[in-house]
DNA sequence: GAATTTGAGTTGACGGCGTCAACAGCAAGC
DNA sequence: GCTTGCTGTTGACGCCGTCAACTCAAATTC
């Protein structure tokens, strides 16, 4: 625990941290473990005391990403009038998130971290998101009185929207834009799935 | 032109056949300029020659990407009997393409190509495949006698819904599933588009 | 036809990376 | 008080992208 001990005391969590940084300055890409290393002021590898590989550290700020988007979902949900008003409020702040973070999406929902089976803990934060938007699609749908066998196609209907429209934002692909017109367009794109057209 | 000669003759295609093999077999992230150039048989540096680094050289196999898109696009779209059913054609096009092509998917709409600006070829390779789903959709606008101010909305909706199933699909996000439910999956959410709900 | 220019490919090197093996220091338990 | 085991270090290996300097062959020029 003192400052000039040998141990680091919490070298896990500083690496996050560093790493965390380093991911929304330069991207996964440039992600490397030596600078993480380098800003938590050990040696190179030291950071193999606690990642079995550079993929695991990924797995866990991607896991980390995972939590805060659910948190912020819920949040816009629960904040919501009605269901509808809900679904509405899950578009725009599942959007919101990915142009706030935009290199953490493009981890979590990138090929970095192949096959999860590997990485339980990312797993499970990634199925949570992924329940939030199945519950606030099949409330909705309840509020409606639509009675399908399966939600599947139109929970995947909403969550391909809004995943594509955030993947496009954050990817350029839509010219750039103030953030005011941005917010607006969300907002229409997200109605035109409520409203149906 | 000789076989034994000291030049190559053809080394940029080759570079490029040997990079895309390279691409589906183990990703962007694992593409190698030295392994494409051990796969044409030269040296490491031979590659610079032709591509002024491998942001270049990937940019190229991109815009080629590109290019069989639009193709696909519009063979899809133009073999469809109305415009209803050319813009579902056109999802499903979308999304097969980046199925059976998932890695050099990725890459065309990936953070790897930064900045288009620098590569005008694949700038202008993925503005045609914008315009074909401009296009399209408004089309659809026009034969539904929809009049709007600018069409913005409704594509930016239709576009984001393709990509976004599309990403989600392969980056495994919708579970396993056989190519025949994929398919029915994928006619379904076009049609929640084109029907409106 | 000989000399020269120039484009295309080679060799060798630099620094950075992920990762492994071997070793060192500190803390806790017997 | 010695041992065990966790956490850190050093040094090395083989990759990688890229640069500088060189070589070779073909095209151009006189």
């Amino acid at each position: 625990m003192s400052k000039t001990s040998y141990h680091h005391g919490n070298l896990r969590a500083a690496l996050l941290k560093g790493a965390d940084a380093l991911l929304e300055e330069k991207g996964a890409g440039q992600l490397s473990l030596r600078e993480a290393a380098r800003r938590a002021g050990v040696s190179q590898t030291a950071p193999y005391r606690h990642f079995a590989s550079k993929e695991a550290l990924m797995a866990a700020l991607a896991a980390h990403g995972y939590q805060d988007l659910a948190r912020v979902l819920n949040g816009a949900r629960e904040a919501a009038a009605d269901a509808a008003a809900s679904l509405h409020a899950l578009g725009g702040a599942y959007v919101d998130y990915a142009v706030q973070n935009p290199q953490k999406f493009r981890l979590m929902y990138g090929p970095e971290i192949s096959g999860m089976e590997e990485w339980p803990d990312t797993k499970a934060a990634s199925d949570d998101v992924r329940l939030i938007i199945e519950k606030t699609v099949t409330d909705y749908l309840a509020a409606r009185r639509i009675k399908l066998k399966t939600p599947l196609v139109p929970v995947t209907s909403a969550w391909s929207l809004i995943h594509g429209l955030a993947m496009l934002m954050i990817e350029q692909r839509m010219g750039t834009m103030s953030e005011k017109d941005r917010q607006a367009l969300v907002a229409s794109v997200t109605g035109f799935f409520v409203t149906g057209g």
